[in-house]
Formats: structure tokens, sequence, C-alpha cells
DNA sequence: CTGCCAGGATTGCAACAGCATTACGGGGAT
DNA sequence: ATCCCCGTAATGCTGTTGCAATCCTGGCAG
């Protein structure tokens, strides 16, 4: 793990810096603002520690000239100013945690770790199929960048073959996609459903096609 | 924004619901850690308020089962322990955050905001359709450069339909994103939010419409 | 090669679930 | 006292969907 302190008082500096060090944590220290954000840019941090009195400027204007940059290291703001409103002020400019002067460093590596136990962002995966995308998960389909608005029964038909894109689906599966148990359908009301869905795809020049395998089922390709 | 508020006291919960329905946020309360397992486990939630001293047993030790469920709502723990020690113990079993009583309201958002920004990019902090601007961490909308107001319920249908741009969303993740389970609804209210606000989003002339997909949900989408 | 047929494709239609809108009134906030 | 939010319900509307009638097609048997 690696950190970058920023902090002007050199001997509180050096004592954090000894500390982290015997808990394996690699610091990085900045005197100033304008350091900080050198550091900042070349290398990559787990997290920052930044103090607010610095000799160049108030600490907190560093975290959004730091989101500017694209860089969205979490940010622990440590200050001897820990009135409430002061701790506010500095989350909502983006800190992620605040931590009043005095500390313990065992409240510090607390707070860290909390931050590091922050799970990353979970991609959206998104099927694609010729120029279409599909959103499984937010029921969202695109015909390259035209978005194509399916009613609820083609929908689940068009999701139910894209999920095994290229592959055959029984036509038993896809009906078990589109109804549950207990709507029975007594008709070809699953072809009607393709029919239509097909007609749209085709309309929305989706480069797509809907595909039969005669007695077994269907599936998606490619055109 | 919902939340899971674990509290005990109920004037306490009632007070802290009030406010936080006040900044366009629905909370649901559990009095105990059986009860906010079981929602926990049924519902979705930005974030957890977490009580230390509850009936039936230690707050603290709800984290860590919810956790084995696989359950990575960040916690806030509110207690009145805030010796540095003890707040080293709740952020090491799990907890994200840490705030003693009393606190003010404020902290407590702010706390939830810096918790809330992680997951979506910065640049997404205001979201942009068509001429409207909307700060979901301020609760703020601009319709070119007039400011929105929108009643509280409105407001919570339009952040959930922006914060999910273009995509369609469910009917019921609308209603979870305006109600929390007690509220209960036997009419048609969602529908008669979306018919008031589409009214004031043409009157602002704000250049997006809400868009009905029959049997699936919203949209947002520039006209 | 031809005819037959089961399975598939297409499409009009009517029923209905789902949606939109609006008026009303209770209740909370100012 | 006033205003506005908001839930409710009545009313009218609309697109989806199940159905069925009809047409099409591929495969197989003779």
């Amino acid at each position: 793990m690696r950190l970058l302190l920023i902090e002007d008082e050199r001997e509180l500096a050096n004592a954090l810096s000894a500390a982290l060090s015997r808990q394996g944590i690699v610091t990085d220290h900045a005197l100033n603002l304008g350091d900080a954000l050198e550091l900042t840019l070349q290398n990559t941090y787990d997290a920052i520690l930044l103090d607010r009195r610095l000799p160049d400027g108030e600490g907190l204007t560093f975290i959004p000239k730091l989101r500017r940059a694209g860089v969205d290291t979490p940010v622990i703001v440590l200050t001897a100013r820990n009135e409430p409103m002061e701790r506010v002020e500095g989350l909502d400019l983006g800190a992620d945690d605040y931590l009043g002067k005095p500390f313990l460093i065992e409240e510090l590596m607390a707070r860290v770790r909390a931050l590091l136990r922050r799970p990353p962002t979970l991609e959206e995966q998104t099927i694609r199929v010729g120029r279409l995308h599909i959103d499984p998960l937010h029921l969202h389909v695109m015909a390259g960048s035209v978005p194509l608005d399916l009613p609820r029964r083609e929908l689940l038909v068009l999701q139910a073959l894209a999920k095994r894109n290229g592959k055959t689906v029984l036509r038993s599966t896809l009906e078990d996609a589109v109804y549950n148990y207990q709507e029975e359908i007594q008709s070809n009301a699953l072809d009607a459903h393709i029919s239509r869905l097909r007609k749209r795809l085709a309309d929305a020049n989706a480069g797509v096609s809907i595909h039969n395998i005669r007695g077994v089922g269907y599936l998606l390709r490619e055109e």
C-alpha cells in the first residue's frame, strides 16, 4: 500500500511516516500542494492524507483540482479544525474522510483500511450482437446509437436470445423466459412475438436476425 | 436515495427520518438487528445507519453478519461511544464511517454524501439531460439557468430517472425510490407524480420528456 | 421429381391491462 | 388562514398481446 502524505510540519510527517512504515505502508511526502500535485500525476496512490493548513494554500482546494485532473484517489483530511461545520465543508469538497488532530495512528490506519475496503464500481456488462447493444440489467436496447423501445414480451424474447449469443435456444426455454408458469398460452403467441420482434429489428437496421432451427428453437446472429 | 436506519430510540429515529426526508432521502427504519437483517436481504440500500446499543445486541456484530451475507452496503455507525479506540474497533469490523452522538444532521448528510460519491464517477455528480442540470447530492435542479423547484416526491422520481439517464427504470424501482416500505400506496400515486412532473418539465421547457415503456417502466429522454 | 404435411411466419382483430390526466380533499407547513 | 403537496379515485385512452385464420417453407416419402 502506498500513501501520499501532504503535510508541512516535518516533525509530524516523519512520525507518521515512521508509524505507517511499521505497518508496511510506503509513504511519499510532499511539503506543499505544488509538489503534491506533481507527485499525484506521476504516481498512483492508494490514498492521500491531506493537511488543511499548507504554505501554498488551503489544503481543501487541492481536492477539486485533483478530481478535475481525473484522479479519484480517496483523500483523508487531517486537521486541527475539527468543528462539525468544517467537517461538512471538507466532505462536500470531495474528501472521503476527515480526521481531527490529534489522532491515534490506529485510528488513521483504521480509516485508511476502511477506505480501501470499499469495492470498486462494478462494470455493467452489455451484450453486443451486430449493431445491437443489450443491457439486460437495465432493460435497455440500443441499435447503433438509437434507443430501441421494445414491449415487454419482445424484450424478454430478445434478452433470452442474446444471453445465449449465437447458440440455439430451445423453444421451450424461450417460452419459460417469456411466460411464467401461471400464464398458459394455447396458441402461437410466441411465434407472433418473434415475428413482431423481427420486424422491429429489421426496421431499426439492427444488423442481426433471428434464425429458426426447425423443430428445435431459435438463435440470434449477425447478418 | 434510500437508507436503512437501525435505531431503537423511536424519538431519535423519527427525528432523523424526518430530517432525511426533507433532504429527499427515503428511510426505512428497523428497531432491532433481527428486523434489520431481514430488510437488508429484501431490499437494496444506498447506505445503512447503525446504532451500537440495540435491544438484541451490540450493533457492531451486525456488520460481519451482513458482509458474510454478501451485502456490501456502506455502514455508518452512530454511537454515544466516541473514544478513538472504539472508533478503530468499529471501522475494523467493516464500518465505513463512525459518527459520535450528538451530531449535526448536516454532518450526517455530508458523510452520507461522501459515501455515495464513490461509485458514480465524479464527473457524473451533476446529471445533464436536455436543458436540465440535476445535482443529486444537493438536490438541486436547474432548467437552463432557471432553478426548478420540485416537490419532494417529484424530485425523487426525477432523480431516479436521471440516474439511469436514457435507460428504462422499472416501475417497481421507481416505487422503491420514492416510498419506504411503511408507506404503502394503493393507488396510482406514482402515475400522478409522473403526470405532474411531466407538466412541470414541459412548463419549464426542460428539453426532456418522460417516456413510458408499457409493462416495463419509464425513462427520461431528450426531446 | 413431385406431392404432402408438420412446423413456422405473418397479420388483422378484439379484449384488456396498463397508463394519463384531472378533480377533490385531507393534512402539513408557513 | 392560506397554500401547496400528495394520495385517492374516476374517467378516458392506447398499445400490447393472445388468438386464429391464412399463407409459406423445408424436409421427407414414394
